[in-house]
RNA sequence: GCGGGGGUCGCAUAGUCUGGCCAAUUGCGUCGGACUCAAAAUCCGAUCCUUAGUGGUACGUGGGUUCGAAUCCCUCCCCCCGCACCA
C-alpha cells in the first residue's frame, strides 16, 4: 500500500470513530490547545503547517497522557486584504488574476472571486481539506469564519465590545492615517502601488511670528530650537498665504490641503514669492529673538511647509547653506543681504553629542569633505548619522534652559510640549516616504477623529495583565522577557477601521472592528461554537452571551431566546469545563501584538480562573536555510507538499526542522529520504512481529535499561514540547542502540523486541500518526495507537550501562589501534584488564576525594602504597601520580561514583569474547595484568580501571 | 537606535540555565567497504590534525574569572524577529 492510501485509510477510521470530536467528560482531566486562525486570502503553506503541526503534536501527545483533549480550528476573514483583492479581480487587474491562476483556479471560479464572500467560502474549505490530509486531530464541528458574514460570531464580538466599553477599556481619540485624496479613503499596504511600509510621522510645526503673519516650518528635532540662527526658504519658489484659524500663515502650495485634512480650518489668501521673504526678520519660537530669512537650494516644498528653520550647529544642511552664503558676497548682494551681517552668523552650541562634540554638524561636514549644499547624497547621509547619533548620545547643554542636562531623547518631548503649550508650535504629520495609491494618486496624512482605542496603555489594566502573565507557562520559558517588555510597551491600539470585512461597532455602524481586535478571546467561542452556529439571529442576544461567558442569568437568557434552560446550562458547563485554554501556539512575531492583546482582553473580560494557562512560540520556517518567499521559488503550499511527500513525511521533516525560538530549517533533501525511513519501520515491524529468542542473554538487561532510559528522556522532552528531541531519541538513537544490541546478541530477546517496537510506535505516534497506526495494527493491536500511553520509562540502572560502555569503548579502542597499526586481519587480540590493586587504589582515591573530586597525592600514596604488592610498588607510584594529576581532572567532579560501581571487567569482557572474535575473525584473549604473558607486561602496565590495555598481533 | 533571540566540527542542528564523564548529539552530505552483472535501496565503517589508543588544536572576536570554560563575566563584530493599523 502506498503512503497516501495508508494515510487516508487511517484518516477515515479516525473520522468514523469520531475520535477528535471532543465532549466534556466528568472525572477526566481536559487539555485545550489552539493556535491562531489563518487569514483566508490563499492556501495554507509550509509556515502554517509548522505551527499547526506543533499544536497537533501537543494535542496527540496529551491524548496519550490520558487527557481529554480539545483542538479546534477556525478561519480569519477580517480586514482589508480580501476586500482589496476581490476589488482587484473585479477591476480585472492582471497581477491579481494571474496570482489566482497560479493557485490553480479556473477562469469561471476567478470571476466569482470579485466578491469577498467567495474567498471566505473557498479558502476555508480548502484549508480544511489540507489539514485533514495532514492528519490533524481537529474537532471540525467547532469551526467558523469571522466577520458579519457569520452572524453568531459577529454577535459574540459585538457583545465583547459592549462589555469593553461598559468597563472603560475603550477610549476615544484621534489618529493619523495614510489617505488617498482621489478615492477619499484610508490606504493600507494592500492598496498601494508604491510606498509599502511608509507611515505617518509626527513633526513639530514651528511658528515664526512676523508683523502680521507667521512663517511655519516643520521639524523632527524640536529640541534644537535653542540653536536657531535663521530661516531657509526657496528664494525662487512661490509660497501660499492662508488663513489658518485666526492667524495668517505662509507655507508651501501643497500645505493648505494637508492642514485641512489634519483638522485645521484653512482659507487661502494668495501667493507670496520666496524672494519677497528673503531678508525679512521673524521672531523664532522659544528663543523669542529675531532671525533672518535666507535663500537656499535644499528647501523641498513637498515636505512640510517648504520653509526650514536653520540650526547650523546640528544640521549639516543648515550649516552648509550658511557657509555657502557666507563665502559668496555676490550672492548676498544679489539677494539684497548685508554681507557683513551674514558673515557674523555663527552656529550656537546646544547639545553635547559625545564624540562629535558640541558642534557636530560643522565637524561632520568637514570630516566628510562636503563642498557645498548641492552635494545631496553626502549631506543626506550626514543628516541621518547625526540624527541617530544625537538622539542616542546627546545631552543638552546648560544654555538650554529647562532641558539643560537632559538627554536629547527626553528633551525632545519636553520642548515639543512646551512650544505647543505656548502656542508657538502645533503637531503636524507627514508620511515617512512617498506613497502612491492604486488609484494613481499621491497619498497624504489625514487625522481621523472619533477613533476608538483599546486602552492597553492603561496602568491598572497592564498591571492585571502582568499578573496573568506571571501565572502562565511559556514555551520556551526564555520568551518571558519579551512578553514582559511588550506588556509595558504597548500603547493604546486603534481598534476600528473605516472599511474592510468585520464586525461593525455596535454603537456606531460606520466603524468596523479591525482584525487584531476581533480575535482576542475567540478561543472561548470554540467551547460552544457548534451550538451557537446553529442558532437564529434573534436568539443571539447579549443576555445569552452574558449567561454563557459572563455573570449573566441563564433563566433570563432562556426567556429572551426561547432556548431551553437546560441547553443554556449545559453550554455554560461546557465553557466552564474547557476554559481556560491550556496552550496557544503561534509564531514568535505575534508576541508583540496578538498574543499580548489576547492576554489583555482575557483579563478585561474574564475572572482570573479563565485566564490563559500557556503560550508556546516558535520561529519562522526556513527552506534550506532561506526565508520562504514566492519570488525565490521556495514557496510551498501544504497542498503540494501533502501531494508530493505525504503527510507523515512532511510532519516528520517539519518536526525535525527545529524547536524553540530559533527559525526551524526545513530540508528538502531530508524530505526526499524520510519516506523510506518510515516505510522501513513498517517493514521492520511486519518482519519482526512475534520474533525473537526466548533464552536469555547477558546483554538483555542492558537493552532493557537503555529502552527505559531513552523513553524517560523522550517523555521529559515531550513535556517541554520538544518533539524534535523526543523523535530523535526514540526514532534515531534508540534504533542505534538496537543495532548494537543485535550485534551483541545475534538475535534480540522476544519480549524486548516487542517492547522495542511498541515503544517506538507509541513514541512517534504524535509526530507521524498514520505510520504509527499502521505499525500498531501490524503488531496485532486492535485499538488506535493514538489512545495508548506514551512511553514513560525511568532512569537507567548505571551499573548495567557502565558494563556495556566498557565493551563499546574497548571495541572502539581496538578498532582505532588496528586502524593505526594498519593490521587488516589480526591473529590475536588480547585485552589486559587492570589488576585488582589498581581498582583498589582508585576506589581508595575516591574515598579520599574532597567535594570537588580532588585528591591529595601524598595522602593517597601513603594510604595506598602499603597494600600494593611489592613487585608492583614502582608501577603503583607512577600510576597514582598519573591518576591524580591527569585522569581525575579529565573525569569530572563525580568520578568516584563511576568507579565505586560493581564492574568485573574480566568477566564482562570474557562474556563478550565470542562477540569480539566474530567481529574481528581472530582469537580473543582476556587476561588480568597480573597474569599477562611476558611480552605483554609492558602493555599491560598501561591498563587503568575501565580502560583495558589492548595488544594486537 | 531600542527590545528579544542567536553565531558549535562541509551544511543544518543538540549541548550553554545547573563549568569538568565534550573532539562534542542527531540528520543530510562526502569517502571507503559489503551486497549486486550493474545501479538504486539497504547494511557496516570513516569523516579537525597527529599517533599501536589516553596527545594537540577547536564551539564568531579579543580579554577575564577558575585547578578546569562551548558553558560564567566584560569588549567588539555579524545574523534573525519586532518596533504598530499589517494580517
Amino acid at each position: 500500500m502506498n503512503s497516501k492510501a495508508l494515510e487516508s485509510k487511517w484518516q477515515k477510521k479516525w473520522e468514523e470513530a469520531k475520535v477528535f470530536e471532543s465532549e466534556p467528560k466528568d472525572g477526566q482531566e481536559k487539555y485545550f490547545v489552539n493556535c491562531p486562525y489563518p487569514y483566508m486570502n490563499g492556501y495554507l503553506h509550509l509556515g502554517h503547517a509548522f505551527t499547526y503541526l506543533r499544536a497537533d503534536m501537543v494535542s496527540r501527545y496529551q491524548r496519550m497522557k490520558d487527557k481529554n483533549v480539545l483542538f479546534p480550528f477556525a478561519f480569519h476573514c477580517t480586514g482589508t486584504p480580501i476586500v482589496a483583492a476581490a476589488q482587484r479581480v473585479k477591476e480585472g487587474e492582471k497581477t491579481q488574476i494571474s496570482a489566482l491562476k497560479q493557485m490553480g483556479l479556473s477562469d469561471s471560479l476567478i470571476k466569482k472571486f470579485s466578491e469577498p464572500e467567495e474567498w471566505t467560502k473557498y479558502f476555508p474549505d480548502k484549508a480544511i481539506e489540507d489539514l485533514k490530509i495532514f492528519g490533524s486531530s481537529i474537532d471540525w464541528r467547532r469551526s467558523f469564519i469571522t466577520t458579519s458574514l457569520n452572524p453568531p460570531y459577529d454577535r459574540f464580538i459585538r457583545w465583547q465590545f459592549n462589555q469593553l466599553l461598559k468597563n472603560d477599556y475603550l477610549i476615544k481619540g484621534s489618529f493619523p492615517v495614510v489617505w488617498c485624496p482621489k478615492r477619499e479613503t484610508v490606504v493600507g499596504d494592500h492598496d498601494r502601488l508604491s510606498g509599502e511600509g511608509e507611515t505617518p510621522q509626527e513633526y513639530t510645526l514651528l511658528k515664526f511670528k512676523g508683523d502680521d503673519d507667521y512663517l511655519v516650518a516643520a521639524t523632527l528635532r524640536p529640541e534644537t530650537v535653542f540653536g536657531q540662527t535663521n530661516i531657509w526658504v526657496d528664494g525662487n519658489g512661490t509660497y501660499t498665504k492662508a488663513k489658518v484659524g485666526d492667524e495668517t500663515w505662509i507655507m508651501s502650495k501643497e500645505m493648505p490641503f494637508k492642514l485641512t485634512l489634519q483638522g485645521h480650518n484653512v482659507k487661502e489668501l494668495g501667493e507670496v514669492n520666496g524672494s519677497d521673504l528673503v531678508g525679512k526678520k521673524y521672531i523664532a519660537p522659544q528663543i523669542n529673538s529675531e532671525v533672518i530669512v535666507l535663500p537656499s537650494k535644499f528647501c523641498d516644498a513637498s515636505i512640510g511647509s517648504g520653509i526650514v528653520t536653520s540650526v547650523p550647529s546640528d544640521s549639516p544642511d543648515d550649516f552648509q547653506g550658511l557657509i555657502d552664503l557666507q563665502s559668496s558676497e555676490s550672492d548676498c548682494k544679489e539677494w539684497g543681504l548685508d554681507y557683513d551681517f551674514i558673515k557674523s552668523i555663527e552656529p550656537i552650541a546646544i547639545l553635547d553629542s559625545g564624540e562629535m562634540g558640541t558642534l557636530p554638524a560643522p565637524q561632520l561636514c568637514k570630516e566628510l569633505g562636503i563642498k557645498d549644499q548641492t552635494q545631496r547624497k553626502k549631506l543626506e547621509k550626514a543628516k541621518q548619522d547625526l540624527y541617530m547619533h544625537s538622539f542616542n548620545n546627546g545631552i543638552m547643554l546648560d544654555s538650554t534652559d529647562f532641558v539643560a542636562g537632559k538627554p536629547v531623547e527626553e528633551a525632545r518631548e519636553i520642548v515639543k510640549n512646551k512650544l505647543i503649550e505656548k502656542g508657538q508650535a502645533v503637531v503636524y504629520y507627514e508620511l515617512t516616504g512617498p506613497v502612491q495609491s492604486r488609484w494613481l494618486a499621491d497619498c497624504v496624512v489625514k487625522i481621523v477623529d472619533n477613533q476608538w482605542f483599546l486602552a492597553y496603555a492603561n496602568e491598572d489594566w497592564t498591571a492585571t495583565t502582568e499578573k496573568a502573565l506571571k501565572q502562565m507557562n511559556l514555551y520556551p520559558e526564555k520568551s518571558r522577557n519579551q512578553f514582559e517588555y511588550v506588556l509595558q510597551w504597548l500603547k493604546n491600539w486603534a481598534c476600528v477601521r473605516e472599511k474592510g470585512l468585520g464586525t461593525k461597532l455596535p454603537w456606531d455602524d460606520s466603524w468596523v472592528i479591525e482584525s487584531l481586535s476581533d480575535s482576542t478571546i475567540y478561543m472561548a467561542y470554540y467551547t460552544v461554537a457548534h451550538y451557537l452556529q446553529e442558532l437564529e439571529e434573534d436568539q443571539l442576544t447579549e443576555s445569552l452571551f452574558d449567561a454563557l461567558f459572563g455573570a449573566g442569568n441563564t433563566k433570563l437568557a432562556s426567556e429572551e431566546t426561547n432556548i431551553p434552560h437546560a441547553d443554556i446550562l449545559s453550554w455554560r458547563n461546557e465553557f466552564n469545563y474547557w476554559y481556560p485554554y491550556d496552550l496557544r501556539i503561534s509564531g514568535k512575531d505575534l508576541i508583540q501584538n496578538h498574543l499580548s492583546f489576547s492576554l489583555f482582553n482575557h483579563t478585561a473580560m474574564f475572572d482570573s480562573d479563565k485566564w490563559p494557562k500557556g503560550f508556546a512560540v516558535n520561529g519562522w520556517v526556513l527552506v534550506e536555510g532561506e526565508k520562504m518567499s514566492k519570488s525565490k521559488g521556495n514557496f510551498f503550499t501544504m497542498k503540494e507538499l501533502n501531494e508530493k511527500y505525504g503527510a507523515d513525511v512532511v510532519r516528520f521533516t517539519l518536526c525535525n526542522a527545529g524547536e524553540g525560538l530559533d527559525d526551524p530549517n526545513w530540508e528538502i533533501s531530508f524530505a526526499e529520504t524520510a519516506g523510506k525511513k518510515l516505510a522501513n519501520w513498517l517493514s521492520f515491524v511486519k518482519e519482526n512481529k512475534g520474533k525473537g529468542r526466548t533464552t536469555s542473554h547477558p546483554v538483555d538487561d542492558w537493552f532493557r535499561e537503555v529502552m527505559a532510559d531513552v523513553s524517560y528522556k523522550a517523555h521529559q522532552a515531550s513535556e517541554r514540547l520538544r518533539f524534535r528531541t523526543s523523535t530523535r531519541l526514540l526514532f534515531f538513537e534508540l534504533s542505534q542502540y538496537f543495532k548494537w544490541y543485535v550485534q551483541r546478541t545475534g538475535e534480540p530477546h522476544a519480549e524486548l523486541l516487542q517492547d522495542y517496537m511498541s515503544i517506538i510506535t507509541r513514541g512517534i505516534a504524535p509526530i507521524v500518526p498514520h505510520t504509527a497506526e499502521e505499525a500498531w495494527s501490524l503488531l496485532g493491536e486492535k485499538a488506535f495507537v493514538l489512545s495508548q500511553p506514551f512511553p514513560q520509562g525511568h532512569k537507567a540502572n548505571s551499573d548495567v550501562i557502565l558494563g556495556e560502555d566498557l565493551v563499546k569503548q574497548t571495541l572502539e579502542d581496538t578498532r582505532a589501534i588496528l586502524n593505526l597499526a594498519k593490521i587488516d586481519k589480526p591473529e590475536e587480540i588480547v585485552f589486559i584488564v587492570a589488576p585488582k590493586w589498581k581498582w583498589d587504589a582508585v576506589r581508595t582515591a575516591g574515598e579520599l576525594a574532597d567535594g570537588r573530586g580532588q585528591v591529595k597525592l601524598n595522602q593517597l600514596i601513603s594510604t595506598v602504597m602499603p597494600s600494593i604488592p611489592n613487585e608492583s610498588k614502582k608501577l603503583g607510584a607512577e600510576f597514582l601520580k598519573r591518576w591524580v594529576l591527569k585522569d581525575i581532572p579529565s573525569l569530572g567532579p563525580d568520578w568516584q561514583k563511576t568507579y565505586s560501581q560493581k564492574v568485573d571487567e574480566e568477566s564482562i569482557l570474557t562474556a563478550s569474547q565470542e562477540f569480539f572474535s566474530n567481529l574481528f575473525d581472530c582469537k580473543i584473549t582476556v587476561v588480568n595484568a597480573d597474569n599477562a604473558r611476558s611480552i605483554m607486561v609492558a602493555k599491560g602496565n598501561q591498563s587503568s580501571p575501565l580502560k583495558p590495555a589492548i595488544f594486537v598481533s
